[in-house]
RNA sequence: CGAGAUGUAGCGCAGUUGGUAGCGCACUACGUUCGGGACGUAGGGGUCGCGUGUUCGAGUCACGUCAUCUCGACCA
């Protein structure tokens, strides 16, 4: 485990009442907890003080505050146009799944049943004891309704409808929506009753085309995970333990978490027929032929929120990568007693965020006035805006500014003249930056093992471990009991992996490496 | 569903051998402040999770119940 810290000593240096300083620390250290103190309580205890999101009077699912649903938003807007780029179409389908369909697909009925909730009734009464509301007897459902856990069986009930030709092909849908999987325990983002997600569904008439947007769509997930939210993903396929109920293969992007921890996040199916026959989706192929079509399924939810705190957040609270921020540049106006010295800098803080609207960069001036300088600064750090622009009465002289960045924070003077273009400039830097940081922490966290005991004792310090598996489940099976380790994917793209070996836990030959951790 | 813990103001907590509820933060008003989480003064806010019992009297004791959290099993 390893954590950057944050504490500037600078933040303390030449103030003149050093007790209240500790004092308030003090406070802080009370409310905030440490990441090297309790990692979970440090993430539960930020996405509320950052007021991303906090529980819902609902077992297991939590309510996603303004700011927190900004940066879901911008999450979406990048991804929707991703999807888009690459011909898909967003549509919508039903909330409520009939019972049976679950069940038409074996497999996936058996991953799923236990995580679902059921209609039964479609209305209430007045309780005959004066208790409220109870369910209407005479109102039982003819056939109960399954609130969807994934759309695959409505969606291919209704592409059978789509479906004659091989010119009717391919589909490719996306939808935005809501899932429910009745989890027992639940973390904000990370697992909660309801979530967030899109989940892509398309159709095809060849085995390859599926393959080939199975394999299109995980890159896509790659992409915007290391580009836009800065955190270096593993992409591989899952072992057939982890595979997604109904699919022949799936492919995963996994992430490490600064506590050593990894977390699935984003996934995409190649579900090759099974959907298809189950819901008897054919088509007629050029060569006059009836044939099933070939399905592929890909997602990701508002997980990817959690994977963004884990990845980048510090003692001092959120790291936001500037691509996904929802306010990029935050001002904060030292202000005095001289009211025309607050009002010029005002009027210059409005045109700096003209300037800086004018190349796309989103600006809050902060200008609250019963609040002081250093708790905004305090709370925008806590709410991970990458830089921040303070200004008061000396700077107005001086024709200067100070910008803070929040992935070092670092502080430096500038000349308003051109302050756009630094700002910019700046943005772009952090943005390479915490990437740079996430991927050296994980590259670091990957270690190639070759003993079972070596395994044992490497797995408890986390990260990502390379190892010789014989291919059984039984294996995997094996070796999660023992370790509570899972192996994460069967990496696509590393060279390393390519090599002979043994199996770590059985000695069985074994033809490449694959990547193990303990997850999310 | 197995093991453990906790329910007292919005949040975090204290509350002694049972005697009628308090602290810090937050909140409201006014004033002084404002370059790293300000200070003063004055205020407001409670079915002590719920129920039953013991008692003259229950936040405190007993039994029951509900909820939440932590750790397991399950999962994006």
């Amino acid at each position: 485990m390893r954590f950057d810290t944050c504490d500037n000593p600078k933040f303390i240096a030449g103030h003149n009442n050093r007790d209240k300083i500790i004092k308030n620390k003090n406070t802080m250290a009370k409310e905030v907890t440490k990441r090297s103190d309790n990692y979970s309580q440090w993430y539960d205890n930020l996405v509320v003080k950052a007021d991303l999101a906090e529980r819902s009077a609902v077992r297991g699912c939590m309510v996603i505050k303004p700011y927190g649903y900004a940066i879901w938003e911008k999450m979406q807007d990048v991804l929707d146009k991703m999807f888009k780029d690459t011909g898909h179409q967003n549509a919508y389908f039903p909330l409520f799944i009939p019972k049976s369909f679950l069940s038409r697909e074996a497999e996936h009925v058996e991953g799923f049943a236990k995580e679902c909730a059921v209609v039964t009734h479609h209305r209430l009464m007045a309780d005959p004891n004066g208790n409220g509301v109870v369910v209407d007897p005479s109102a039982k459902l003819e056939e109960e309704l399954i609130v969807r856990p994934t759309s695959e069986t409505i969606i291919w009930n209704t592409y059978k409808n789509w479906v004659t030709s091989w010119r009717d092909l391919p589909i490719l849908c996306n939808q935005w929506a809501n899932v429910v999987r009745w989890e027992m325990r639940t973390r904000l983002f990370l697992r909660t009753a309801e979530f967030l997600w899109q989940e892509g569904h398309t159709a095809h008439a060849t085995r390859q085309e599926a393959e080939e947007e199975t394999m299109k769509m995980v890159n896509v997930y790659a992409d915007f995970a290391r580009n836009y939210m800065a955190v270096p993903v593993v992409v591989g396929h899952k072992s057939p333990n982890e595979r997604f109920a109904g699919a022949l293969d799936t492919m995963t992007i996994e992430a490490l978490m600064q506590d050593g921890k990894a977390l699935q996040a984003g996934t995409s199916h190649f579900l090759g027929q099974n959907f298809a026959k189950a819901f008897d989706v054919m088509f007629t192929n050029k060569e006059g032929k009836q044939e099933y079509v070939w399905a592929t399924s890909w997602g990701v939810s508002t997980r990817l929120m959690g994977a963004l705190i884990m990845a980048h957040g510090d003692d001092n609270g959120l790291v936001l990568p500037p691509k996904l921020a929802p306010i990029q540049v935050v001002m904060v106006p030292i202000t005095g007693k001289d009211e025309a010295v607050n009002n010029a800098i005002l009027d210059k803080m409005d045109s700096f965020k003209k300037e800086l609207e004018a190349k796309g960069i989103s600006v809050k001036i902060d200008s609250r006035d019963t609040l002081r300088p250093g708790f905004k600064f305090a709370e925008w750090e806590l709410k991970g805006v990458p830089v921040r622009l303070a200004m008061g009465g000396r700077d107005l002289e001086n024709g200067t500014v100070e910008l803070a960045r929040r992935d070092t924070c670092e502080k430096s003077s500038h000349q308003q003249e051109g302050i756009a273009d630094v700002i910019a400039a700046l943005l772009d830097d952090i943005q390479s930056n915490i990437y740079a940081k996430a991927l050296k922490f994980r590259d670091e966290s990957i270690r190639k093992v070759d003993t079972w005991e070596e395994f044992k004792e490497e797995i408890t310090k986390g990260g990502f471990l390379l190892c010789h598996w014989d291919g059984t489940p039984e294996t995997e099976e094996k070796i999660k009991e023992e370790t509570k380790a899972t192996i994460r994917c069967i990496p696509v793209d590393s060279a390393v992996c390519e090599e002979e070996g043994t199996c770590i836990y059985s000695g069985k030959p074994s033809s490449r490496r694959v990547l193990f951790a303990i997850s999310y």
